[in-house]
DNA sequence: TTGGAATTACGAAACTCTTCGTATATTTGA
DNA sequence: TCAAATATACGAAGAGTTTCGTAATTCCAA
């Protein structure tokens, strides 16, 4: 099965779709143009591009398509994540961690919560 | 100031010269050939776009160029997983790691390194 | 009912990235 | 010395992405 490899463009659309449900084209248009300068025909052919590429499936049931995303966030998050380990920090995911917790600030909670997730993995081992 | 983003074939030339120190683009080019087909002309013109980008500097005194990485492997890496919190999560890189982490096997010494370095963090606090 | 607004479909331009062929210059060794 | 090997420069093709204009269709409100 081939992998779908949002491209740049296309991961701003599924995040819209994630994070508000099924969309119109129109909806996605106004939060996508709400952030930057882009016309109306062009939100449009994207998500049709993303129909033919599979990402999406919309109900073309009445005029205006409804459209939805065919992968989770999950999934995309973790293709994006296994390309970077493969293609940057030599396949060590290890490497990966201690460089983003080195550079970012992370709360107290979520210090915790990952203490908590190592502490689970060690405990399957 | 503006920021580099290295495209993926860049990427491969400049792990190059972290790992090799500075190299020739013949150097670079068998290195690159031993692992998938490619012309040396192609490796030349991506190494001369590199250097037109400001991503490498050449020593140019003797025919036979030599080429330096100008950014370096941790800048380089940060700013990868910059990109990808911005993007993909939310802006917490607490999200970033646990996907990670929960995705990938990591060693036990890996686990540790990463439970010494939380702790670190927290006591800095 | 019908004209304007909204929607989809489609083609093509502009841009970037990757690739390589060809031209030109330099070095080298037989 | 001078032909072959090696190097750089450069242009351009091909693929993928992003952009939008235009045409055709459908819907809705006056």
């Amino acid at each position: 099965m081939k992998v779908l490899k949002p491209t740049e463009s296309e991961l701003d659309i599924l995040k819209i779709l994630w994070e508000n449900g099924d969309c119109t084209v129109r909806q996605v248009h106004e939060i996508l143009a709400s952030n930057k300068e882009i016309g109306y025909t062009t939100t449009l052919k994207l998500m049709q591009i993303m129909h033919g590429k599979g990402l999406v499936e919309r109900d073309e049931s009445s005029k205006t398509h409804i459209y939805k995303a065919l992968v989770s966030r999950d999934k995309a998050e973790k293709q994006v994540l296994n390309k970077i380990i493969k293609d940057v920090f030599d396949g060590s995911a290890a490497r990966l961690v201690m460089q983003a917790l080195g550079n970012h600030q992370a709360s107290d909670a979520e210090l915790e919560k990952i203490k908590q997730l190592l502490n689970e993995l060690e405990n399957k081992k």
